[in-house]
RNA sequence: GGAGAGAUGGCAGAGCGGUUUAAUGCGGCGGUCUUGAAAACCGUUGAGGGUUACACCUCCGGGGGUUCGAAUCCCUCUCUCUCCGCCA
């Protein structure tokens, strides 16, 4: 959610920001906004006079009654009638503008960085950097979904039996992988100063709207309706939302958690080509790093965030390159989204398996989540998050760049936490 | 699932129809004192809207009602805690 003052101060380019990510209507929705904003404003310096003046008769009428007057009490509740229907109605239209205005500027997505693209689609990203060789397969190599067939990794069909497609059962040395992969994610982040967290995986509604899956986004999400909690679709939900309702003081930045979690997706709609194996699921593991920052640093930070990833890439060897998201293929509430891509040489693709996002104020607003400065004034603060790193994919990558006919070799790297180097 | 209790400012905790513009304590900040610190003492310290700045308005879990006036009374919803039951 874009804040209003904000808005008001850069109408023109929050407009032109806007048409950069295709939003429809920038110019009406705006100018809508404003004008809403306007007259909410109108209705309540009104509304808050005639309070004002209902709150003096009350005060007199006490007075008069303490003081034993109760004639001229009587008198005054009399002019009371007026003021109180005054005032239902001003705070009946105060009401209504703030709830418009609402409804309109939750529709608004974020306004993207100056260095973010032009573009409509995926084609139109920019490559903003390449690195490590495209692995020459010998003549026997497979894709990843005949591979963990042929070694009894991970089974689909029994995924299937248990809950449906797209659930996928780890086996044996499968599943000692994924835990080997979780575990040098988490101490990889540790190592560069993050704190771990272990957050719950049902969210509230609050939660949704604070990251701003909600309102509009709930077909992507899992819903237990009984108790009205939604399966979260990334650990960013509930990290982030550590910090809805939450003033912080300059000690406390900046904020670098990290956590683990299962992720949910519905994924409704998005099945077609291109999603065979671990290409696409309804659940998987992901190690996710957040962080809150000063608005003057969070630039500096993203760009730690990258960092941070393309190294946990180079030690797992995968051949990625990094992407800068253009207006259009970014998400809702990103100012600026680097995505990193690893090369699945049987597949012949590449693979997104890291998503890093500036928000800037874009959740903040949503989450009131601001810091006391030097002056005690509170302002809003920015946030980030990637994935350090999604797993589906990654493994992927592994299986089928790493395989020969001996097997699959396993990265250095992973191998103090698998106990095997080979699969 | 059953029974009970409760939700007040960063925390603790009073207030139960009219100077509450929410007491008091702790914590935070500033100062006095001190070589420095601690202690003590003095002052200060919630959020949001609004204003050039004041004024002013709103907020005592959410929503609704009674009243001239509600943190305080009524209705309703949500959540939390305790005990019992079940269970990892």
């Amino acid at each position: 959610m874009l804040p209003i003052p904000y808005l008001r101060d850069n109408r023109e380019a929050v407009i032109k920001g806007l048409r950069k990510k295709h939003f429809a209507n920038a110019a009406e929705a705006v100018e809508g906004v404003l004008s809403l904003d306007q007259r909410r404003r109108d209705a309540q310096t009104q509304l808050d006079n005639t309070l004002a003046q209902s709150n003096n008769l009350a005060r007199e009428i006490g007075a008069l009654m303490k003081a034993g007057k109760k004639e001229e009490a009587e008198a005054a509740k009399d002019q009371t009638a007026s003021l109180k229907t005054q005032a239902k109605e001003l705070d009946e239209a105060m009401r209504n503008a703030e709830e418009e205005l609402q409804r309109l500027l939750v529709t608004l997505p974020n306004v993207p960085h100056s260095s973010v693209p032009e573009g409509r689609t995926a084609g139109d990203n920019e490559v903003v950097l390449q690195h490590g060789d495209i692995p020459q397969l010998y003549a026997g190599a497979v894709p990843h979904w005949d591979l963990i067939k042929k070694y009894d990794i991970i089974d689909f069909e029994l995924g299937v039996k248990i809950a449906g497609s797209g659930f996928p059962v780890y086996k044996g040395k499968g599943a000692r992988l994924q835990r080997a992969m979780i575990n040098f994610f988490l101490d990889e982040a540790l190592n560069a100063g993050y704190t771990e967290i272990q957050p719950p995986v049902l969210v509230n509604e609050a939660s949704g709207f604070g990251t701003g899956q909600l309102p509009d986004k709930e077909g992507q999400m899992y819903f237990a309706p009984e108790d009205g909690l939604y399966l979260i679709p990334t650990a960013e939900v509930p990290i982030t939302n550590l910090y809805r309702d939450v003033i912080l003081e300059p000690k406390d930045l900046p904020v670098k958690n990290v956590g683990y979690t299962p992720c949910f997706r519905r994924e409704a709609g998005a099945w077609g080509a291109h999603v065979r194996g671990l290409n696409r699921l309804h659940q998987f593991d992901k190690v996710e790093i957040v962080r809150v920052e000063l608005p003057e640093n969070s630039y500096a930070a993203l760009e730690e965030m990258s960092g941070h990833v393309q190294g946990l890439l180079q030690k797992l060897g995968l051949p990625y390159r990094v992407l800068r998201l253009c207006g259009g293929d970014m998400g809702f509430a990103s100012a600026l989204t680097y995505d990193m891509e690893v090369y699945s040489a049987a597949q012949g693709r590449w693979l997104e398996v890291s998503s890093v996002s500036n928000f800037e104020f874009f959740q903040a607003s949503r989450l009131k989540l601001r810091y006391r400065d030097e002056n005690k004034k509170t302002s809003l603060l920015h946030t980030l998050n990637g994935s350090a790193l999604a797993l589906p994919r990654i493994l992927a990558a592994l299986l089928e760049n790493n395989q020969s006919e001996n097997g699959i070799t396993i990265p250095e790297v992973l191998r103090p936490y698998t106990g095997f180097d080979q699969i």
